[in-house]
DNA sequence: AACAGGATCAACCGCCCCTGT
DNA sequence: AACAGGGGCGGTTGATCCTGT
């Protein structure tokens, strides 16, 4: 792909910011908005490429940015996080708000992976540097597994949104346009101020404790009331599974499935699922093991949703 | 005081994905 | 369907600061 010529690039500054091309980007940005970050710098008057504009911008120059040091919560949060969602610093970084993926991948490299790996613990897996198999800790580690991909799930579902919303948007911009003209729209949809659809870590932390399973998983956990509870609630909010009760525990895994991916898909609220759950847990019987996964989830999503305000929670 | 080595962090680079044409 | 451009992301670099000797 062409970019620029070398002649361009030839002209274009690079290295650390000066005060004047802070002011120059900040006066601009506050009165204009940032635009296409490509037309931006000549806009500005600034000797610099769109991009470099754009990180100055995002990592720095941002009012809402919150600078210092890191808390032990938020120092917390990154390290569940990143068990669950790996180096993906911008998803790590949309549950510590005012923090930016630069600043949390600088940490994570500079302190945290060094502080784990003193304690004993693989920066990469999050497992015990001595993982006898079959033991807790790699059971947990098949738990973040599977944690990691229902965060991928709700991650490709906060993507989709934003392609709907700025659909909405154009939508919503062509109605007010046209209702000055005879009805050619139908009003659009009212944008929803908190999709709940997105809530599938706060759907599991409502069920607090159903059981890990998966189609992928290899873990087994007995006693799992959940899948079927979540199932009913599944075929009430319209997933319908195809020979009405399950026949195995693949089965129910799946119904446990699409109950989540109806929740994703907002056709069903999270909070049937918690309420099913809660009234199925009676006839389980849990193992520590399981309790103390369950520990585990609830503190990490303790983490990720009260103290450090995060915007999905 | 001078130096070396480590730590920190802003900034860059290259790649990839999404969108518009 | 193919392509180009814009923007975002993660990895890496290099300048600066800090600390120990």
């Amino acid at each position: 792909m062409v970019r620029s010529n070398g002649h361009e690039k030839m002209e274009l500054k690079k290295g650390p910011w000066t005060r004047d091309e802070d002011q120059k980007l900040l006066a601009y940005i506050e009165e204009h908005g940032h635009g296409s970050w490509r037309a931006l710098p000549a806009k500005a008057g600034l000797q610099r490429c769109g991009k470099s504009c754009r990180l100055r911008w995002t990592n720095y120059l941002r009012p809402d940015i919150k600078r210092g040091k890191f808390s032990s919560q938020e120092e917390k949060a990154i390290i569940r996080l990143h068990a669950l969602l790996g180096n993906r610093w911008s998803a790590i970084a949309t549950h510590l708000p005012k923090r930016t993926d630069n600043e949390i991948k600088n940490y994570w490299n500079t302190r945290l992976k060094k502080r784990l790996t003193r304690m004993g613990i693989d920066p990469a897996t999050h497992k015990p540097k001595e993982n006898p198999a079959g033991s807790a800790q790699s059971r947990q580690a098949a738990v973040v597994s599977h944690m990691a991909q229902w965060e991928t799930a709700r991650l490709e579902a906060e993507a989709r949104l934003v392609r709907e919303s700025r659909l909405l948007s154009k939508l919503q911009l062509l109605h007010k346009t046209a209702v000055q003209q005879p009805p050619l729209l139908p009003p659009p949809p009212a944008a929803a101020t908190t999709p709940a659809c997105l809530d599938v870590l706060k759907a599991w932390q409502a069920c607090n404790g159903f059981a890990l399973d998966s189609p992928t998983s290899t873990l087994n956990f007995s006693g799992n009331s959940f899948a079927g509870a979540a199932a009913d609630a599944g075929k009430v909010n319209g997933y319908v599974p195809e020979k009405g009760r399950f026949e195995d525990s693949a089965q129910e895994n799946s119904c446990f499935y699409y109950s989540m991916h109806n929740v994703l898909e907002g056709s069903m609220d999270p909070t049937l699922l918690s309420s099913d759950c809660y009234n199925s847990t009676s006839t389980s019987s849990y193992t520590g093991e399981f309790e103390d996964n369950k520990n585990y989830w609830n503190e990490l999503l303790n983490l990720v949703s009260s103290p450090v305000e995060s915007p999905v929670f």
